[in-house]
DNA sequence: TGCTGCATTGCAATCGATTACATAAAGCTT
DNA sequence: AAGCTTTATGTAATCGATTGCAATGCAGCA
């Protein structure tokens, strides 16, 4: 009653050849004279043969998978780099299995059996803040898989990595602002010891030298990337006796926080203050008002980072250290406005 | 050079016993003697062993795996129901794979690969309306691996699902309109063969009639849960010589695009129009104005429906139907208004 | 003592596909 | 026609872990 799935040897019978000659006409067709091949496609045809996976992986001493370290996957802005990586994946028969590493940070050892070849062929870690015990693990082992570091990466430059020109972002943001006429502009920031933070923090100060200007360091708010990050900079903005005339928020969402929280207290975007914001993320040209911000090639880098991955896998090449950067772009909308005055 | 990964035979040889007992040492520890598993686990400590899965796998003629099928990786709405079907697996042995399925529409053939028992233990669906092709394949296979839907379903019901209560949610939102002395409602709905769109829509229908009132087609706007197509709903809208004095749109997404184009044209929300919308997204409540919404417990659903999947291949029974609703909740914010009087 | 029963452990078959190597057949060269 | 190459196919070992069955040893019991 229960039609067990077809094997190779069932397909073998059936078209007369031996289990060899299946398994080479359906992954090296070339090999195979014409005729065999059609009568063993249509065996495979008939039988309705899928190869069972684990058995090829075993065979072939890999696992068919890769998995992608995400610090949450509820936040939309790692989506969009989940579906660069999967489309790059699709071109390949990689699959790939994704991973929420907050509770990682808890229990180290639960994502350590991610690391492992016999879970992945290759790791895409969008999570530069993995704990040192599990990236030491990751980086020695000669039988490790490679891993790529989209977006994010580790401070000390052990691996490859993908991603936008943070710096050059920074300085872009406070450059349009310090365009606009603003002279005291202030800054929302990730979390203290992020790369992203750092990178983009000296993007800023940076910009603003060129234009004569530095950062009042009351001006600056540690955040964390969230919309709640933003709304408490908020807050803390509001306190303020001298309030600079423009922000440069390090992320969408801090953006969207900080906005919302003035806009309660009757505060206005671009009215009284200009905002900048970092990402672009979806939402952000639907936001009231639309956000001037700077546009991160989400998609584009998860893709890379999946074509790199997918190339070091396919090499076996023990990894040069490579560190790709794409271009950011700064979208101007209406969030920003020139100085009154 | 190269150190190998140690096998079950090098664990076996260190600990002086044979492959089988390091087996169940390892897996079934109440069948080995004390003192033998304490000799095993120290070997296997010692060598750094790690199972390997496929060959696990092959032996156990499972996968260790399901799959997701999401309509859209990209999309915030999906980010969060992934996270909690990551949390239900967290606790098992079982891995996500993440497929999306934009490209399955093109190419059924790519997706029909996923659907086979040598991918998944089982499949979490939250893409309603895959083709027929694809669904009948799934459901006729005795081998077949089984199939969840989670947040949407198919129009005849021939899979479990877990959902949210469309239909009260929809009722909820322009209930909550009606109570505010609204009285001519539009709405912006989603696909038109959506199995979403129907039940937000027949909801909200009902809800109109306990108030003694109905839908005038001119009303609704046919989207697609997209920021642009609440904006171009709100294009269609500014034409309307009969303005509704409230709408309810079936998505967040198309909610801040409607009020966003019209705060384009000068129109606001809820000062001459009242919004809700649906989902309740992270950023719902920080939008300008904050978001009335109709809240799905996004988290649970995909927790529901992965706990569900498990208990399935699990128990290998053959799964009755079972059709597990959650409960909504009307989030009130800003975006609505007793209207003038 | 001899027998039964239980707890441990080992032996070896098994999961299903891949591939190194062997073999056979056909084509080419001189 | 002998010898060499090339092409096509088959044979059987292999990937690494799991598990049914058998074997062993020891305790309990009559």
């Amino acid at each position: 009653m229960e039609p067990k799935a077809p094997k190779i040897t069932d397909v073998a019978r059936l078209a007369g050849v031996s289990t060899a000659t299946v398994s080479r006409a359906l992954s090296k067709p070339e090999t195979v004279a014409e005729s065999t091949r059609n009568t063993v496609l249509a065996a495979a045809e008939k039988t309705g043969y899928r190869v069972n996976l684990s058995a090829r992986n075993l065979r072939r001493q890999r696992t068919g998978a890769i998995v992608v370290l995400v610090p949450n996957i509820g936040n939309p802005f790692f989506s969009e780099i989940l579906a660069g990586i999967e489309t790059a994946l699709s071109e390949s028969d990689i699959n790939m299995l994704v991973v929420d590493t907050r509770q990682a940070h808890m229990k180290p050892q639960l994502v350590l059996e991610y690391l492992h070849a016999t879970r992945a062929d290759g790791i895409i870690a969008l999570d530069g803040s993995l704990p040192d015990a599990i990236l030491s693990v990751a980086s020695s082992g000669a039988g490790a898989p490679p891993i790529i570091f989209a977006c994010e990466w580790t401070p000390k430059g052990e691996f490859s990595s993908v991603r936008a020109n943070n710096t050059h972002g920074g300085e872009l943001a406070v450059a349009h602002l310090a365009g606009l006429g603003h002279r005291t502009i202030g800054m929302i920031t990730g979390p203290q010891d992020n790369v992203l933070t750092h990178a983009r923090s000296s993007g800023a100060v940076q910009g603003l030298r060129e234009y004569g200007l530095s950062l009042d360091p009351a001006h600056v708010f540690c955040g964390d990337f969230s919309l709640d990050a933003g709304a408490q900079a908020a807050q803390a903005w509001l306190e303020l006796s001298q309030r600079p005339s423009a922000l440069f928020c390090q992320s969408d969402q801090m953006a969207f926080g900080f906005i919302s929280e003035l806009a309660r207290h009757g505060i206005s975007v671009p009215g009284d203050v200009s905002i900048v914001g970092f990402d672009d993320i979806a939402i952000a040209q639907r936001f009231i008002p639309a956000l001037t911000t700077v546009r991160q090639p989400r998609k584009k880098l998860g893709l890379s980072a999946a074509r790199l991955l997918i190339e070091h896998i396919g090499t076996h090449s023990s990894p040069a250290i490579e560190t790709t950067i794409l271009e950011v772009e700064l979208i101007v909308r209406d969030s920003t406005r020139a100085i009154a005055g």
